[in-house]
DNA sequence: TGAGTATATAAGCATATGCTTATATACTAA
DNA sequence: TTAGTATATAAGCATATGCTTATATACTCA
């Protein structure tokens, strides 16, 4: 472990209960490769709007994912250029992919596209 | 990400969940150098017997520790045979060794030797 | 402009968490 | 055996968490 990665314990704990959710952790590894916006989770998840909304806040909070308005909707992408974004990675790489969730989404014809 | 360390989401937020606390956290990382008994982490983090042992239950009843009797104390030490030992190890090396604790009880004549 | 859609926020509630104090258990040593 | 030390467990309490419902805000489109 190189001396410019290492993370303190407060910072970590501060990281690691964010992302000890199960829907926040599902939501930061599709962030990874997919940007998404509110109502795509909303889907996937099978959660209400205003839950949804609330982990996104938190992760937000943290600076861990960034919003974008286009038009009608806001889209989440996550933070590569966090300070502690290799911390997290490495926690996320240990996940298998989330992609099925995407294409279960094309497949409904829910997924958004803004172009 | 080798298939083989892949770990579903509700195992990983699992093991998160446990680790999101500063002192659980720095327990796994001193084991992870060193085996202690309660009464050095009792002094350590200057916390009640019980508040540790309730730390150290937890730790053990996902496995991540084992507990052996010597004597008048009981020592616990990491498992690193813990089938998710990988992913627990790549989130305790992003922290800095807590050596400076194991020193610090050395200095006080509190480090307890069991031979 | 007004209706509809997407999102955020606030308040309330049930449950989880991490401590406390009190007590039980297991071992050591006189 | 008895006192002392180390540890575990139980019950209680304050706070944190993650949902719910209700409502506010921002945008789109007719």
């Amino acid at each position: 472990m190189k001396t410019e990665s290492v993370i303190s314990v407060q910072r970590a704990t501060q990281l690691l209960k964010l992302l000890s959710d199960p829907t926040r952790l599902s939501m930061m590894k599709l962030l990874k490769s997919h940007e998404c916006c509110v109502c795509e989770f909303v889907e996937i998840f099978q959660m209400s709007q205003p839950a949804i909304s609330q982990h996104l806040r938190k992760l937000r909070d943290l600076e861990l994912v960034r919003e974008e308005r286009r038009g009608q909707w806001i889209f989440y992408s996550i933070n590569k250029k966090h300070i502690d974004y290799v911390f997290v990675e490495s926690i996320l790489n240990h996940l298998a992919d989330q992609d099925d969730s995407i294409q279960k989404l094309e497949a409904k014809g829910l997924r958004i596209r803004c172009e």
